[in-house]
DNA sequence: CGAATACTGAGCCACAAGGCTAAGTTAATC
DNA sequence: GATTAACTTAGCCTTGTGGCTCAGTATTCG
């Protein structure tokens, strides 16, 4: 369950859609395929691809195998974007020096603004 | 600017650190591929890719393309997230009811949710 | 038992993704 | 004015992704 994988999982419309019905609720691989124009087999790709990096879990009992949602890459996802937005929160401030500094924009394009005469 | 590429974005660890480096400041093109072991070409794609998809805005001046983190994709990927955790959580407590609920566990195929954690 | 249901497995296909090199182009330096 | 630096363009190659069909297998139902 690497970020790679987590991320990949959210870039495809079939797959978010499944996670959006799951979080109403488990359903059968079939109830969740109901809605998309797609060959059963295709649509398992999905669901598999969803379990195997952690957005669901899944368990057959009989013929039917049952989809939940599963906490675990959603936090991973959230805490990657919360760390970035910390990050880039963090220097707001530097930016705004930044960008109304003429000196900084003619000069090199980028100073990197190297942690600055901090105070 | 569409979730399928915000998040695809993501999906790539080139992507993401490039990021992570754009949150302490703006940079330009050939600081930025430093740390990679990557043609010049192949990262360029990268860069491409995060600025078409709302990642990162580019501008050049003289030889320099410089790159600075933008906000909006970011926005746009928290909102999504956020989305599905109130939709997940706004039915944790009907879930709990489905199952604790007997009639419910036989009625419909879902009710797996292997053992929950509790008591 | 036989038929229907709900997947599952194998294999094919087209196209996108991520990497490369080689050869430009444009701006800055010497 | 020639070099060098910083991209840019073009094209190739390999692998991955998302879709398909066709043929199983395993359960459930009549």
């Amino acid at each position: 369950m690497n970020l790679d994988g987590v991320f990949q999982a959210l870039a495809d419309p079939t797959r978010r859609a499944v996670l959006g019905r799951l979080g109403s609720g488990p359903a059968s691989v079939s109830e969740l395929a109901q809605p998309f124009d797609m060959a059963l087999p295709s649509f398992m790709k999905h669901i598999r691809f969803l379990e195997s990096n952690g957005w669901i879990r899944t368990h057959k009992s009989g013929r039917i195998r049952t989809c939940v949602i599963e906490k675990a890459s959603f936090d991973v996802a959230e805490a990657w974007l919360s760390d970035q937005r910390a990050l880039w929160e963090g220097r707001t401030d530097r930016l705004e020096q930044f960008v109304t500094n003429p000196y900084l924009k003619e000069d090199r394009a980028c100073p990197a603004l190297p942690t600055p005469p901090s105070t």
